[in-house]
DNA sequence: CGACTTGAGTTCACGCGTGAAGTGAACTAG
DNA sequence: CTAGTTCACTTCACGCGTGAACTCAAGTCG
């Protein structure tokens, strides 16, 4: 192991618990993801398009700022400028200047748009659970969102 | 909020403390990944980039098969091939037919893909501990290991 | 007022990952 | 023996995300 082979060297390695920790982390970050995207391929949507939908639908009036959007969804304006793009390519959104303030951009849902992430929610919710909460019980639970929080990652609401 | 809004479909949505646990696993895997991969970028690495290059390291004689490199990283061996070869690209890395069973295809280390990892490996351990670890106190890192193993995900050696 | 600054957002070039298609080695069946 | 099957792996085409560069609206300063 990489991590703890160098005892040479002025690096704290990993010892057995603490690597259990990360491996377990890292292995959720980059397994979990995907899981939970297969069943939205479905609709047609990523995982994080699903979520930026699903942001959009529940702002008021559908609609809400770029800005605003990425603070929800975690995710870059540049990502996001690309999916809005491809939503309004597709029908499901439109975007136009704020017209309270002329520097930002708002997205809203179409109707189209609406009635995708209307449809797609209950698969969404379905696989969460399969994946996420029904393996879990209620201390692990609490323990995903007390360690999201520890760590400084805000959860965005989805 | 699109899971919960829609109390007239046959859906259990999110209840507060589903959605807390939901929302923390899912803004981990967005953004953990990202976090620790920045400061391997001085190294030109991937996060990926230094998993594979960790699991050869370790293997015997720092070379092994590439689906037992794929078991090890829970990567694809699609992936795995690309990555594979932007390592020979960059002298770190070799292929070549399994004389043991021509079937299979080695991945071994070079020297300068050894130096590489061992160059970097003390970077990473520290953002492992920073952004990871030393948030966390010692029940939280067991929850961690135990969550991932409840959810199927089986951790990898890193 | 004009020049400059700041921040929101878009575009661009390119790296990366995926699934499908394809290749080849070993094994199995007739 | 040949034909077919299976599995490991590679390649390919393309979607997606990133960081840098760019644009623009509003605010600030002299």
């Amino acid at each position: 192991m990489t991590d703890d082979s160098r005892a040479d060297e002025p690096v704290a390695w990993l010892d057995a618990e603490e690597k259990a920790a990360w491996t377990g982390l890292i292995s959720i970050a980059l397994l979990m993801p995907g899981r939970l995207e297969a069943p939205l391929r479905d609709f047609g949507l990523t995982l994080f398009d699903y979520m930026s939908l699903s942001a959009i639908s529940e702002a008021p009036d559908r609609r809400l700022r770029m800005s605003e959007l990425a603070y929800l969804t975690n995710g870059s304006l540049s990502r996001l400028s690309n999916v809005l793009k491809r939503f309004e390519q597709k029908g499901w959104a439109e975007r136009y200047p704020d017209p309270a303030d002329g520097r930002y951009t708002v997205a809203a849902l179409t109707d189209a748009g609406y009635e995708v992430v209307v449809a797609a929610a209950p698969t969404h919710v379905r696989a969460v659970r399969e994946h996420v909460l029904d393996p879990l019980p209620p201390e692990d639970r609490a323990a995903l969102a007390r360690i999201a929080e520890r760590l400084r990652i805000r959860p965005a609401d989805h």
